[in-house]
DNA sequence: GTGTTTATGTCGAGTCCTCGACAAACTTGG
DNA sequence: CCAAGTTTGTCGAGGACTCGACATAAACAC
């Protein structure tokens, strides 16, 4: 797997950024950031999902956005040193290239096509999170319990989530026990098999079935928004995508 | 009462984009833009409340963020052409300055301040959207009731909003009895008085006891990230700011 | 004023989810 | 193997909100 905003950046660019990016492996549970950190690196997952979380008085901490190799964490900083809104922690076993923030806001200032794609970047991070509100507010727990594992099934490699149940709860904001009720449904469904700290997918058609229209979405507003192969001379600037 | 993130601009820029700029007032209830329209004119309120919603399959429509005089509407299609997410509606009469997307980018070219003004105003949209995603799955509707009204009395004149229970009920995704319960409990409390199709707000300090801590968490967001005084020529590319 | 439309009030059954408590099963470390 | 910790299963009472249905009241058109 590749990233997919590094893939669409012209070859040049890629090179000039390439003696500043290294590779990085992050375990499952790392916070890269704290909410009112300074953002000192970016990370373009080339396998793995980073949970954008939004903290709140009560401990809780739920997840507003998600980051995996069709985007990246950090983009934002490359314009001006920026602080960490949320916490973004590592939600699957991540491969990332990293870069500071100083080179990459060098290659920034020089060019429009990472420009462009910062700013459609941001564009999806916002229609996840809007997706999000409305989806919180209508749908049921066992619809965005398969929107999350679809989402996350995307951005990694195989079929299996190292996860909790505790910890899912926590993400969708809802109850441990509503979450093991849903888990046993979905798996007599045959969609999913899950063990202590552990969520096979075994059947996406029946998960994308259960799920509800958010996932497809956001799916299709990256889409648009992140092109999969490097934009030519003319399309960065004049191609009209939202 | 004026445009904040206008009146953050250097004199000589605003002077640059003033030609452009003209007066415009929309009722409430007119849509500014539907999803997929392409973006034609950036809105700076001077009074009034832009809601940006999330449509769903099923025809309902939830708020998803609200720009008043703290920000504006379309900015993003400043740096390229956009397309809108959602649907742009006029929630509280709206007085604005309106600039087509052509002269507003031609000033955005040339100048560092607009370009960081438009990247922190979309991180303030991004936090008001994250804690809306937190917000509705934690929240109660009395809580977010409360939240919608105080942050709708920050962005207008008077202590008077125009607006239906039905109206409310589907910006909060909820059903428009359980508003009809919560409105009466607020009035019992002094909070508010309504009568048909207007709120007044009553007691600022009733509200804020009975709103949840999102009101406060995205208001703070703002001040952070938008100056309410013109930037320096050295602040704008140095402050660390969120 | 009259009739129509729109907004609000009320009621009750039903559902989804919360919240606390505790038991059972698995995992890990000594 | 045993003890400790963690994860999952289960139960039940209760609350918040849904959903449909209908009554009432205000505003508007004519």
């Amino acid at each position: 797997m590749q990233n997919r905003l590094l893939a669409a950046l012209p070859a040049d660019e890629l090179a000039r950024l390439s003696p500043h990016l290294s590779a990085v492996e992050l375990e499952r549970g790392r916070t890269i950031c704290e909410p009112g950190d300074r953002i000192e690196h970016a990370y373009f997952p080339l396998t793995g999902v980073i949970s954008l979380m939004t903290l709140m008085e009560s401990g809780a901490a739920i997840e507003s956005a998600m980051i995996g190799p069709e985007g990246a964490f950090g983009l934002a900083a490359a314009a001006a040193p920026r602080l960490s809104q949320g916490r973004a922690l590592v939600q699957a076993p991540l491969r990332a290239l990293r870069i500071g923030v100083v080179p990459l806001h060098d290659l920034w200032l020089e060019s429009p096509f990472l420009r462009e794609l910062a700013d459609r970047h941001g564009e999806g991070l916002y229609a996840h999170a809007a997706q999000s509100v409305a989806c919180n507010a209508l749908h049921s727990v066992e619809e965005r319990f398969c929107r999350w594992l679809l989402a996350c099934h995307d951005r990694i490699n195989g079929d299996t989530l190292a996860l909790t149940q505790e910890f899912l709860a926590d993400m969708l904001g809802v109850q441990r026990t509503t979450v093991t009720a849903v888990a046993r449904s979905l798996q007599e469904k045959g969609a999913i098999r899950y063990r202590r700290g552990q969520v096979d997918i075994i059947d996406r058609a029946v998960l994308e079935a259960c799920a509800c229209e958010c996932y497809g979405v956001v799916r299709r507003a990256y889409d648009r928004l992140i092109p999969t192969e490097p934009l030519g001379r003319l399309r960065a600037e004049t191609e009209v995508l939202p």
